[in-house]
DNA sequence: GCATTCAATTGACACTGTGTCAAGTAATCA
DNA sequence: TGATTACTTGACACAGTGTCAATTGAATGC
Protein backbone atom coordinates (compact mmCIF):
# COMPACT_ATOMS: atom_id res chain seq x y z
CA UNK A 1 0.00 0.00 0.00
CA UNK A 2 0.90 3.89 -0.11
CA UNK A 3 1.73 4.00 3.83
CA UNK A 4 5.47 5.49 2.94
CA UNK A 5 3.26 8.40 1.41
CA UNK A 6 0.81 7.97 4.67
CA UNK A 7 4.15 8.46 6.45
CA UNK A 8 5.95 11.13 4.61
CA UNK A 9 2.28 13.24 4.64
CA UNK A 10 2.14 12.52 8.53
CA UNK A 11 5.93 13.77 8.99
CA UNK A 12 5.27 16.60 6.82
CA UNK A 13 1.78 17.88 9.20
CA UNK A 14 4.18 17.10 12.18
CA UNK A 15 6.77 19.21 10.70
CA UNK A 16 4.21 21.99 9.96
CA UNK A 17 2.74 22.36 13.40
CA UNK A 18 6.29 22.28 14.95
CA UNK A 19 7.08 25.00 12.93
CA UNK A 20 3.95 26.93 13.80
CA UNK A 21 4.41 26.62 17.18
CA UNK A 22 7.84 28.23 17.08
CA UNK A 23 7.13 30.66 15.13
CA UNK A 24 3.68 31.40 16.79
CA UNK A 25 1.83 30.92 13.85
CA UNK A 26 3.77 33.44 11.31
CA UNK A 27 6.35 33.21 8.59
CA UNK A 28 6.37 29.64 8.29
CA UNK A 29 7.84 29.15 4.57
CA UNK A 30 7.56 25.79 2.71
CA UNK A 31 11.33 25.43 2.35
CA UNK A 32 11.75 25.47 6.08
CA UNK A 33 8.95 23.00 6.78
CA UNK A 34 10.70 20.72 4.35
CA UNK A 35 13.60 21.12 5.76
CA UNK A 36 12.21 19.91 8.92
CA UNK A 37 10.51 17.31 7.63
CA UNK A 38 13.76 15.98 6.01
CA UNK A 39 12.37 16.20 2.23
CA UNK A 40 12.56 18.03 -0.35
CA UNK A 41 10.86 21.71 -0.68
CA UNK A 42 9.20 20.57 -4.10
CA UNK A 43 8.07 17.05 -2.32
CA UNK A 44 5.74 18.89 -0.37
CA UNK A 45 3.91 19.59 -3.37
CA UNK A 46 3.58 15.53 -4.25
CA UNK A 47 0.86 15.51 -0.58
CA UNK A 48 -0.74 19.02 -0.54
CA UNK A 49 -1.52 21.21 -3.90
CA UNK A 50 -0.51 24.38 -1.99
CA UNK A 51 0.44 25.99 1.11
CA UNK A 52 -2.63 27.21 1.93
CA UNK A 53 -4.14 23.11 1.70
CA UNK A 54 -1.10 22.22 4.15
CA UNK A 55 -2.43 24.95 6.68
CA UNK A 56 -5.58 23.15 6.95
CA UNK A 57 -4.85 19.90 6.93
CA UNK A 58 -2.79 20.22 9.67
CA UNK A 59 -5.61 22.36 11.83
CA UNK A 60 -7.58 19.19 11.24
CA UNK A 61 -4.72 16.69 11.70
CA UNK A 62 -4.50 18.78 15.15
CA UNK A 63 -7.48 19.18 16.00
CA UNK A 64 -7.76 14.89 15.99
CA UNK A 65 -4.92 14.59 18.32
CA UNK A 66 -6.20 17.27 21.11
CA UNK A 67 -9.71 15.70 20.90
CA UNK A 68 -11.76 18.97 21.41
CA UNK A 69 -14.90 16.81 20.93
CA UNK A 70 -13.64 14.17 23.78
CA UNK A 71 -12.63 16.83 26.73
CA UNK A 72 -16.31 18.16 25.74
CA UNK A 73 -17.58 15.39 27.85
CA UNK A 74 -17.47 17.18 30.76
CA UNK A 75 -19.64 19.54 29.22
CA UNK A 76 -22.19 17.03 28.11
CA UNK A 77 -21.68 16.09 31.41
CA UNK A 78 -23.42 19.40 33.21
CA UNK A 79 -26.84 19.52 34.01
CA UNK A 80 -27.41 22.91 34.53
CA UNK A 81 -27.47 26.03 32.12
CA UNK A 82 -24.88 27.77 34.68
CA UNK A 83 -22.44 24.06 34.98
CA UNK A 84 -22.52 24.48 30.90
CA UNK A 85 -21.37 27.98 30.88
CA UNK A 86 -18.69 27.18 33.17
CA UNK A 87 -17.25 24.04 31.84
CA UNK A 88 -17.75 25.70 27.89
CA UNK A 89 -15.28 28.17 29.26
CA UNK A 90 -13.29 26.18 31.14
CA UNK A 91 -13.10 23.50 28.65
CA UNK A 92 -12.03 25.47 25.60
CA UNK A 93 -10.35 28.27 27.68
CA UNK A 94 -7.95 25.25 28.21
CA UNK A 95 -7.74 24.48 24.73
CA UNK A 96 -6.97 27.78 22.99
CA UNK A 97 -3.27 28.05 24.36
CA UNK A 98 -2.77 24.26 22.80
CA UNK A 99 -3.77 25.00 19.46
CA UNK A 100 -2.99 28.80 19.47
CA UNK A 101 -0.47 28.87 17.01
CA UNK A 102 -2.04 27.16 14.08
CA UNK A 103 -5.23 28.77 14.76
CA UNK A 104 -3.20 32.19 14.33
CA UNK A 105 -1.98 31.38 11.11
CA UNK A 106 -5.43 30.69 10.12
CA UNK A 107 -6.58 33.85 11.12
CA UNK A 108 -4.25 35.64 9.35
CA UNK A 109 -4.50 33.47 6.57
CA UNK A 110 -8.26 33.83 6.36
CA UNK A 111 -8.22 37.30 5.45
CA UNK A 112 -6.98 36.79 1.91
CA UNK A 113 -7.57 33.25 0.95
CA UNK A 114 -11.55 32.00 0.64
CA UNK A 115 -10.62 28.69 1.53
CA UNK A 116 -8.84 28.94 4.73
CA UNK A 117 -11.96 31.40 5.46
CA UNK A 118 -14.23 28.59 5.05
CA UNK A 119 -12.17 25.62 6.63
CA UNK A 120 -12.40 28.61 9.81
CA UNK A 121 -16.09 29.21 10.18
CA UNK A 122 -16.25 25.34 9.89
CA UNK A 123 -14.22 24.92 13.20
CA UNK A 124 -16.05 27.89 14.66
CA UNK A 125 -19.53 27.13 13.82
CA UNK A 126 -18.56 23.91 16.39
CA UNK A 127 -17.77 26.12 18.98
CA UNK A 128 -20.93 28.45 18.38
CA UNK A 129 -23.33 25.52 18.85
CA UNK A 130 -21.79 24.85 22.08
CA UNK A 131 -22.71 28.46 23.12
CA UNK A 132 -25.99 27.98 21.35
CA UNK A 133 -26.41 24.68 23.73
CA UNK A 134 -25.71 26.51 26.55
CA UNK A 135 -27.49 29.92 26.36
CA UNK A 136 -30.97 28.03 25.13
CA UNK A 137 -30.11 25.70 28.56
CA UNK A 138 -30.49 28.89 30.67
CA UNK A 139 -33.02 30.51 28.96
CA UNK A 140 -35.14 27.49 29.56
CA UNK A 141 -34.45 27.59 32.91
CA UNK A 142 -35.32 31.04 33.06
CA UNK A 143 -31.86 32.34 34.01
CA UNK A 144 -31.26 34.44 30.85
CA UNK A 145 -30.71 37.97 31.98
CA UNK A 146 -33.88 39.92 30.14
CA UNK A 147 -31.67 42.38 28.44
CA UNK A 148 -31.14 39.71 25.91
CA UNK A 149 -32.76 37.60 23.63
CA UNK A 150 -31.22 34.00 23.05
CA UNK A 151 -29.27 35.21 19.82
CA UNK A 152 -27.57 37.78 21.36
CA UNK A 153 -27.02 35.86 24.36
CA UNK A 154 -25.29 33.47 22.25
CA UNK A 155 -23.47 36.07 20.22
CA UNK A 156 -21.87 37.69 23.04
CA UNK A 157 -21.06 34.76 24.55
CA UNK A 158 -18.98 33.09 21.78
CA UNK A 159 -17.57 36.66 20.87
CA UNK A 160 -16.24 36.65 24.28
CA UNK A 161 -14.48 33.37 24.52
CA UNK A 162 -13.04 34.03 21.26
CA UNK A 163 -9.14 33.78 20.90
CA UNK A 164 -8.58 37.35 20.29
CA UNK A 165 -9.91 37.76 23.59
CA UNK A 166 -8.07 35.36 25.02
CA UNK A 167 -4.85 36.57 23.11
CA UNK A 168 -4.67 40.20 24.27
CA UNK A 169 -5.89 38.80 28.09
CA UNK A 170 -3.37 36.65 28.41
CA UNK A 171 -0.63 37.86 26.02
CA UNK A 172 -0.97 41.51 26.43
CA UNK A 173 -1.91 41.78 29.87
CA UNK A 174 -0.42 38.60 31.31
CA UNK A 175 -3.38 37.41 32.60
CA UNK A 176 -2.61 33.44 33.69
CA UNK A 177 -4.61 30.87 31.82
CA UNK A 178 -6.38 30.14 34.92
CA UNK A 179 -7.15 33.71 35.58
CA UNK A 180 -9.12 34.11 32.00
CA UNK A 181 -11.35 31.39 33.04
CA UNK A 182 -12.02 31.78 35.94
CA UNK A 183 -12.34 36.14 35.29
CA UNK A 184 -14.07 34.83 31.70
CA UNK A 185 -16.92 32.33 33.95
CA UNK A 186 -17.57 35.70 36.27
CA UNK A 187 -18.33 38.04 33.70
CA UNK A 188 -20.40 35.99 31.98
CA UNK A 189 -22.42 35.47 34.71
CA UNK A 190 -22.95 39.14 35.12
CA UNK A 191 -23.98 39.83 32.07
CA UNK A 192 -26.08 36.79 30.61
CA UNK A 193 -27.86 35.35 34.17
CA UNK A 194 -30.18 37.00 35.86
CA UNK B 1 9.63 75.36 -1.37
CA UNK B 2 8.82 71.65 -1.09
CA UNK B 3 5.17 72.39 -1.52
CA UNK B 4 4.75 70.06 -4.68
CA UNK B 5 6.80 67.04 -3.08
CA UNK B 6 4.46 67.64 -0.29
CA UNK B 7 1.37 67.91 -2.24
CA UNK B 8 2.59 64.08 -3.63
CA UNK B 9 2.95 62.99 -0.76
CA UNK B 10 -0.39 63.56 0.41
CA UNK B 11 -1.99 62.06 -3.13
CA UNK B 12 -0.22 59.14 -2.21
CA UNK B 13 -1.63 58.92 1.59
CA UNK B 14 -4.91 59.64 0.23
CA UNK B 15 -4.83 56.80 -2.60
CA UNK B 16 -3.88 54.56 -0.21
CA UNK B 17 -6.57 55.25 2.00
CA UNK B 18 -8.70 54.72 -0.21
CA UNK B 19 -6.97 51.49 -1.15
CA UNK B 20 -7.69 50.61 1.60
CA UNK B 21 -11.21 51.45 2.14
CA UNK B 22 -12.13 50.08 -1.43
CA UNK B 23 -10.65 46.53 -0.22
CA UNK B 24 -11.25 46.25 3.47
CA UNK B 25 -7.19 46.68 4.52
CA UNK B 26 -5.94 43.64 2.89
CA UNK B 27 -4.34 43.00 -1.19
CA UNK B 28 -3.53 47.01 -1.44
CA UNK B 29 0.27 46.64 -3.71
CA UNK B 30 2.62 49.84 -4.36
CA UNK B 31 1.99 49.22 -7.55
CA UNK B 32 -2.03 49.72 -7.07
CA UNK B 33 -1.47 52.88 -4.62
CA UNK B 34 0.82 54.55 -7.44
CA UNK B 35 -2.02 53.86 -9.92
CA UNK B 36 -4.58 55.58 -8.09
CA UNK B 37 -2.27 58.24 -6.86
CA UNK B 38 -1.07 58.86 -10.71
CA UNK B 39 2.88 58.36 -10.32
CA UNK B 40 4.79 55.81 -10.85
CA UNK B 41 5.25 53.03 -8.38
CA UNK B 42 9.50 53.86 -8.26
CA UNK B 43 8.45 57.47 -7.13
CA UNK B 44 6.66 56.04 -3.83
CA UNK B 45 9.55 55.26 -2.33
CA UNK B 46 11.21 58.77 -3.12
CA UNK B 47 8.43 59.94 -0.40
CA UNK B 48 8.30 56.72 1.62
CA UNK B 49 11.24 54.12 2.07
CA UNK B 50 8.89 51.11 2.41
CA UNK B 51 5.01 50.05 2.20
CA UNK B 52 5.12 49.37 5.51
CA UNK B 53 6.30 53.17 6.52
CA UNK B 54 3.41 54.33 4.07
CA UNK B 55 1.26 52.13 5.85
CA UNK B 56 2.14 53.80 9.38
CA UNK B 57 2.14 57.55 8.21
CA UNK B 58 -1.21 56.41 6.29
CA UNK B 59 -2.82 55.66 9.73
CA UNK B 60 -1.40 59.17 11.36
CA UNK B 61 -2.75 61.17 8.45
CA UNK B 62 -6.37 59.48 8.71
CA UNK B 63 -5.94 60.06 12.27
CA UNK B 64 -5.29 63.79 12.10
CA UNK B 65 -8.36 63.97 9.64
CA UNK B 66 -10.56 62.23 11.95
CA UNK B 67 -9.50 64.10 15.10
CA UNK B 68 -10.55 61.03 17.75
CA UNK B 69 -8.92 63.99 20.17
CA UNK B 70 -11.63 65.96 19.63
CA UNK B 71 -14.49 63.84 19.43
CA UNK B 72 -13.18 63.26 23.06
CA UNK B 73 -14.56 66.00 24.19
CA UNK B 74 -17.51 64.79 24.59
CA UNK B 75 -15.97 62.28 27.26
CA UNK B 76 -13.99 65.25 29.07
CA UNK B 77 -17.42 66.94 29.42
CA UNK B 78 -18.23 63.30 31.75
CA UNK B 79 -19.43 64.16 35.49
CA UNK B 80 -19.50 60.74 36.22
CA UNK B 81 -18.01 57.56 35.73
CA UNK B 82 -20.69 55.68 34.69
CA UNK B 83 -21.06 59.01 31.96
CA UNK B 84 -17.46 58.60 31.03
CA UNK B 85 -17.86 54.99 30.54
CA UNK B 86 -20.86 55.50 27.69
CA UNK B 87 -19.71 58.29 26.15
CA UNK B 88 -16.21 56.24 25.84
CA UNK B 89 -17.80 53.51 24.26
CA UNK B 90 -20.31 55.94 22.50
CA UNK B 91 -17.01 57.92 20.84
CA UNK B 92 -14.88 54.80 20.11
CA UNK B 93 -17.99 53.10 18.75
CA UNK B 94 -18.52 55.34 16.25
CA UNK B 95 -14.70 55.92 15.50
CA UNK B 96 -13.82 52.44 14.32
CA UNK B 97 -15.95 52.25 11.21
CA UNK B 98 -14.23 55.26 10.41
CA UNK B 99 -11.10 53.70 10.38
CA UNK B 100 -11.40 49.96 10.62
CA UNK B 101 -9.73 49.63 7.17
CA UNK B 102 -6.66 50.96 7.91
CA UNK B 103 -6.85 49.01 12.07
CA UNK B 104 -7.27 46.31 9.86
CA UNK B 105 -4.27 46.54 7.67
CA UNK B 106 -2.06 47.40 10.92
CA UNK B 107 -3.70 44.25 12.81
CA UNK B 108 -2.82 41.98 9.90
CA UNK B 109 0.42 43.86 9.40
CA UNK B 110 2.31 43.84 13.42
CA UNK B 111 2.49 40.48 13.38
CA UNK B 112 5.32 39.95 10.51
CA UNK B 113 6.40 43.45 11.31
CA UNK B 114 7.64 44.70 14.80
CA UNK B 115 7.45 48.80 13.27
CA UNK B 116 3.83 48.07 12.76
CA UNK B 117 3.24 46.27 16.07
CA UNK B 118 5.03 49.24 18.26
CA UNK B 119 3.10 51.93 15.73
CA UNK B 120 -0.25 50.10 17.16
CA UNK B 121 1.18 49.98 20.39
CA UNK B 122 1.06 53.76 20.04
CA UNK B 123 -2.37 53.91 18.89
CA UNK B 124 -3.53 51.54 21.64
CA UNK B 125 -2.21 53.18 24.53
CA UNK B 126 -3.97 56.33 24.24
CA UNK B 127 -7.42 54.51 24.22
CA UNK B 128 -6.01 52.47 27.07
CA UNK B 129 -5.81 55.76 29.01
CA UNK B 130 -9.48 56.79 28.65
CA UNK B 131 -10.08 53.35 29.67
CA UNK B 132 -7.36 53.87 32.92
CA UNK B 133 -9.61 57.50 33.32
CA UNK B 134 -12.67 56.19 33.43
CA UNK B 135 -12.41 53.05 35.88
CA UNK B 136 -10.39 55.34 38.05
CA UNK B 137 -12.82 58.21 38.42
CA UNK B 138 -15.48 54.69 39.33
CA UNK B 139 -13.66 53.62 41.59
CA UNK B 140 -13.07 56.84 43.49
CA UNK B 141 -16.99 56.70 43.14
CA UNK B 142 -16.98 53.48 44.89
CA UNK B 143 -19.22 51.98 42.01
CA UNK B 144 -16.55 49.34 40.63
CA UNK B 145 -17.67 45.82 41.48
CA UNK B 146 -15.84 44.51 43.84
CA UNK B 147 -15.11 40.86 41.65
CA UNK B 148 -12.26 43.58 40.17
CA UNK B 149 -9.09 45.72 41.11
CA UNK B 150 -8.34 48.79 39.08
CA UNK B 151 -6.25 46.91 36.82
CA UNK B 152 -8.39 44.29 36.10
CA UNK B 153 -11.21 46.15 35.18
CA UNK B 154 -9.01 48.47 32.68
CA UNK B 155 -7.77 45.16 31.05
CA UNK B 156 -11.47 43.84 30.52
CA UNK B 157 -12.85 47.43 29.43
CA UNK B 158 -9.76 47.85 27.14
CA UNK B 159 -10.68 44.37 25.56
CA UNK B 160 -14.06 44.04 25.65
CA UNK B 161 -14.35 47.39 22.91
CA UNK B 162 -11.55 46.45 20.87
CA UNK B 163 -11.20 46.66 16.84
CA UNK B 164 -11.58 42.65 17.06
CA UNK B 165 -14.81 42.51 19.00
CA UNK B 166 -15.84 44.77 17.21
CA UNK B 167 -15.66 43.42 13.65
CA UNK B 168 -16.82 39.84 14.99
CA UNK B 169 -20.14 41.90 16.10
CA UNK B 170 -21.24 43.65 13.78
CA UNK B 171 -19.44 41.91 10.45
CA UNK B 172 -20.05 38.50 11.75
CA UNK B 173 -22.73 38.96 13.40
CA UNK B 174 -25.24 41.54 12.05
CA UNK B 175 -25.26 44.03 14.69
CA UNK B 176 -25.64 47.24 13.65
CA UNK B 177 -22.89 49.87 14.85
CA UNK B 178 -25.54 51.32 17.16
CA UNK B 179 -26.48 48.03 18.64
CA UNK B 180 -22.78 47.46 18.91
CA UNK B 181 -22.65 50.57 21.16
CA UNK B 182 -26.04 49.82 23.15
CA UNK B 183 -25.27 46.71 23.96
CA UNK B 184 -21.65 47.27 25.03
CA UNK B 185 -22.47 49.63 27.45
CA UNK B 186 -25.63 47.57 28.89
CA UNK B 187 -23.09 44.91 29.65
CA UNK B 188 -20.00 46.71 30.59
CA UNK B 189 -22.10 47.82 33.34
CA UNK B 190 -23.10 44.66 34.25
CA UNK B 191 -19.64 43.53 34.40
CA UNK B 192 -18.15 46.49 36.29
CA UNK B 193 -20.27 48.39 38.27
CA UNK B 194 -21.82 47.44 41.69
C1' DG C 1 18.10 84.02 -20.65
C1' DC C 2 21.01 80.39 -18.99
C1' DA C 3 22.28 77.11 -15.47
C1' DT C 4 20.88 74.69 -11.51
C1' DT C 5 17.94 72.03 -8.82
C1' DC C 6 14.11 69.22 -7.79
C1' DA C 7 10.44 65.81 -8.72
C1' DA C 8 9.36 62.42 -11.27
C1' DT C 9 9.92 58.95 -15.18
C1' DT C 10 11.70 54.81 -17.42
C1' DG C 11 13.85 50.47 -17.80
C1' DA C 12 16.63 47.20 -15.67
C1' DC C 13 17.70 44.26 -12.02
C1' DA C 14 18.20 41.74 -7.32
C1' DC C 15 15.73 39.20 -4.03
C1' DT C 16 12.16 36.27 -1.78
C1' DG C 17 8.60 32.97 -1.80
C1' DT C 18 5.19 30.02 -4.30
C1' DG C 19 4.21 26.76 -7.56
C1' DT C 20 5.42 23.81 -11.84
C1' DC C 21 7.96 20.78 -14.83
C1' DA C 22 11.08 17.31 -16.72
C1' DA C 23 14.68 14.12 -16.02
C1' DG C 24 16.74 11.01 -13.05
C1' DT C 25 17.33 7.64 -9.00
C1' DA C 26 16.57 4.08 -5.70
C1' DA C 27 13.60 0.83 -3.57
C1' DT C 28 9.66 -2.19 -4.04
C1' DC C 29 6.49 -5.23 -6.24
C1' DA C 30 5.11 -8.90 -9.21
C1' DT D 1 13.47 -8.49 -15.26
C1' DG D 2 10.67 -4.70 -15.84
C1' DA D 3 7.24 -1.52 -14.06
C1' DT D 4 5.67 1.32 -10.45
C1' DT D 5 6.13 4.41 -6.50
C1' DA D 6 8.18 8.06 -3.74
C1' DC D 7 11.32 11.17 -3.93
C1' DT D 8 15.39 14.19 -5.69
C1' DT D 9 17.51 17.76 -8.43
C1' DG D 10 17.86 21.73 -11.20
C1' DA D 11 15.53 24.94 -13.87
C1' DC D 12 12.08 28.16 -14.54
C1' DA D 13 7.71 31.24 -14.42
C1' DC D 14 5.46 34.56 -11.71
C1' DA D 15 4.25 38.20 -8.32
C1' DG D 16 5.61 41.72 -5.28
C1' DT D 17 9.13 44.63 -2.92
C1' DG D 18 12.88 47.47 -3.13
C1' DT D 19 17.10 49.66 -5.63
C1' DC D 20 19.74 52.03 -9.17
C1' DA D 21 21.29 54.84 -13.07
C1' DA D 22 20.12 57.63 -16.81
C1' DT D 23 16.87 60.86 -18.40
C1' DT D 24 13.19 64.50 -18.82
C1' DG D 25 10.77 68.68 -17.75
C1' DA D 26 9.52 72.39 -15.02
C1' DA D 27 10.44 75.83 -11.58
C1' DT D 28 13.98 78.76 -9.42
C1' DG D 29 18.04 81.70 -8.88
C1' DC D 30 21.29 84.93 -10.62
Amino acid sequence: MSSKKNQTRKKILQATWKMLEESNGQNTKMADIAKTAGISRQAMYLHFDSRIELMIATVKYVDEIKELNKRLELFNAAKTGVEMLNSLVEVWGNYIPEIYSIAKAMLLTKENDEATATAWMGCMSGLRSYCQQTIETIYKEKQLNHNWNIEEAVEILWTYISIHNWEQLTLECNWSNQKFIKNTQTLLHSILLT
